[in-house]
DNA sequence: GAGGCACCTGATAT
DNA sequence: AATATCAGGTGCC
C-alpha cells in the first residue's frame, strides 16, 4: 500500500499573456512535462508531483506528496499549510513568474520590427528556471535530435535511474537522476541499449566529470541575480557585447564537458543557470538569422563558430540583457509543432472569444482558412489527432472572419 | 580558425 | 516498399 498525500488545487492569478503553459511547457526547454489529463500537465519536481492547469484568469496548481511508509522516530511536523507555501514558492521560482512579460515583449518589440511582427501570436512564452544538471543532460540529448525523442530519452533516464515520486492513475512519475546515479560501470552500455545512440557516452562521461567536481560546482556558475530558491540575489556585473563575465566563464567551463558544444552550453546557461543574455544558435535560429536578419552572406555564409558568435552578439545588441528570452519566443514561433495551428492564445473580451491564427505575415484574411487546411495535411497522424479539435476551431473562426469580410 | 565528415535513432517524406 | 532526409550538434581530423 502506497501512502500519499494529495494536496488541494490552488490558484494564482496569471493572464495568458504573462504565462501560457501550453506553449511554455512544450517549446523544447523542459522535456519532462506530461499531459496527465485533458488540459492538465504534470511533472515530478522537488520530491512531489506538480500538476498545472490554466484558464484565462488563473494558473491552477496541485502537489502530490509521497508519504514514507516507515514512520520516523520523530515525525516532522508537516501540516498542509507549510507544504502549500513551499509549493507556491517552488512554482513562482520554477516558472520564473517575477518578470513582467508584457513589459519585456514591449521592449523587444520596440527595438526590433521582426519581433514586433512575430511575437503577438506567441505571447506568454516564459523561460523556466530549471535545475542546471537536468538541463545539462537534457540538452546533451538534444544534439541532432527532435523534441519528441529527447523527451523519451529523458523519461528513460528518470525511469531507470531516478527516484520514483508517485503515480497519477497508472502513470509513474520519477524525478531526474543525480549525477552519481549515472556513473555506474554499465551505464553507457545500458543507455546504448535504450536507444540513446552516441549520446550514451556523452552522458556517462559528463556524469562522471560532474560527480567528481566539488559539490555545488554547477550552481556556482549561476547568474547571481538568479540564484537557486531560497538564496538572495546579488548583482551580476556589467553587460557587454559578448555577455557578462560570469556568463562567459560559465559557458567556457561547460564546453569542457563531453557532448557540450557552444549551443548546448548556451542552453544550459540560459535555462539552467539564469544567464538571460545567452543565445543558443541552432539550425532553427540560424535559419531565422538568415531569413529575417540578413545573415548567410559573405563572411558569415555558414554557421561556423565565428558566425555563431556574430549571430548571438547581434541578438544581444538588439534585445539586451534578456536576449535569450526574446530569442526563445522567435524560436517557439518557428517550431513545426506550433506551425499552422491555433496558438494557445485566447483573448477574452466582453465574453467574446477571439481566436488568433499565426502566420501573421499572410495579411489577406481570405487565405487564412486555406493556410490552416494546408498545414493540417502536413501534420503527422498523431499531431493531427492531438490538435484536430483546435484546428477545427481555427477553421471555424477564419470562416467567421471571412464571412464578416464579405459583409463589410 | 575554417572546412568536412562520421555519428545513433526513429519518424517522415519521396 | 526501399531509400533519403531531418531532428534545437559535437568531436575529431
Amino acid at each position: 500500500m502506497i501512502h500519499i498525500r494529495i494536496g488541494d488545487w490552488h490558484k494564482l492569478p496569471v493572464s495568458l499573456s504573462e504565462l501560457c503553459i501550453n506553449t511554455t511547457l512544450r517549446c523544447g526547454q523542459s522535456f519532462r512535462w506530461k499531459k496527465s489529463s485533458e488540459d492538465e500537465w504534470s511533472m515530478a519536481l522537488h520530491g512531489r508531483i506538480l500538476s498545472l492547469r490554466q484558464d484565462s484568469e488563473y494558473l491552477h496548481y496541485r502537489a502530490i506528496f509521497p508519504k514514507p511508509t516507515n514512520s520516523l522516530p520523530t515525525p516532522p511536523p508537516s501540516n498542509s499549510e507549510v507544504d502549500e507555501d513551499d509549493t507556491l514558492a517552488l512554482i513562482k521560482h520554477y516558472l520564473n513568474l517575477e518578470p513582467n512579460l508584457a513589459d519585456l515583449y514591449a521592449q523587444w518589440a520596440s527595438a526590433d520590427p521582426n519581433f514586433k511582427k512575430k511575437a503577438p501570436n506567441f505571447t506568454g512564452v516564459r523561460i523556466l528556471k530549471q535545475d542546471a544538471w537536468e538541463a545539462l543532460i537534457g540538452f546533451i540529448c538534444s544534439s541532432n535530435n527532435n523534441i519528441s525523442r529527447i523527451s523519451q530519452m529523458v523519461e528513460k533516464l528518470c525511469v531507470h535511474y531516478g527516484p520514483l515520486i508517485g503515480h497519477i492513475g497508472t502513470q509513474a512519475y520519477h524525478d531526474f537522476p543525480s549525477p552519481s546515479a549515472l556513473t555506474g560501470p554499465k551505464v553507457e552500455q545500458h543507455l546504448r541499449q535504450l536507444g540513446f545512440g552516441y549520446r550514451a557516452g556523452y552522458i556517462y562521461q559528463t556524469a562522471v566529470a560532474v560527480a567528481q567536481k566539488e559539490k555545488g560546482w554547477l550552481d556556482a556558475l549561476r547568474n547571481p541575480e538568479s540564484p537557486v530558491l531560497g538564496i538572495d540575489p546579488k548583482p551580476a556585473g556589467e553587460m557587454i557585447e559578448g555577455g557578462r563575465d560570469g556568463y562567459r566563464r560559465a559557458h567556457e567551463e561547460l564546453l569542457a564537458l563531453k557532448g557540450v558544444g557552444p549551443k548546448v552550453a548556451d542552453c544550459v546557461c540560459l535555462m539552467g543557470l539564469g544567464w538571460g543574455e545567452s543565445v543558443p544558435v541552432d539550425t532553427h535560429v540560424w535559419q531565422i538569422a538568415q531569413r529575417d536578419y540578413k545573415f548567410g552572406k559573405g563572411k558569415n555564409s555558414s554557421l561556423t563558430k565565428a558566425t555563431y558568435d556574430a549571430v548571438a552578439n547581434k541578438f544581444r545588441s538588439l534585445w539586451g540583457k534578456e536576449a535569450g528570452w526574446a530569442h526563445s519566443v522567435l524560436f517557439t514561433a518557428d517550431l513545426k509543432t506550433f506551425s499552422g495551428r491555433l496558438v494557445a492564445k485566447v483573448e477574452v473580451k466582453d465574453e467574446v472569444k477571439i481566436l488568433k491564427t499565426e502566420n501573421e505575415g499572410l495579411v489577406k484574411e481570405e487565405t487564412i482558412t486555406e493556410t490552416a487546411v494546408v498545414s493540417v495535411k502536413k501534420k503527422t497522424k498523431r499531431e493531427f489527432e492531438e490538435e484536430e479539435e483546435q484546428v477545427l476551431k481555427v477553421e471555424e473562426t477564419t470562416t467567421r472572419k471571412s464571412k464578416r469580410r464579405k459583409i463589410t
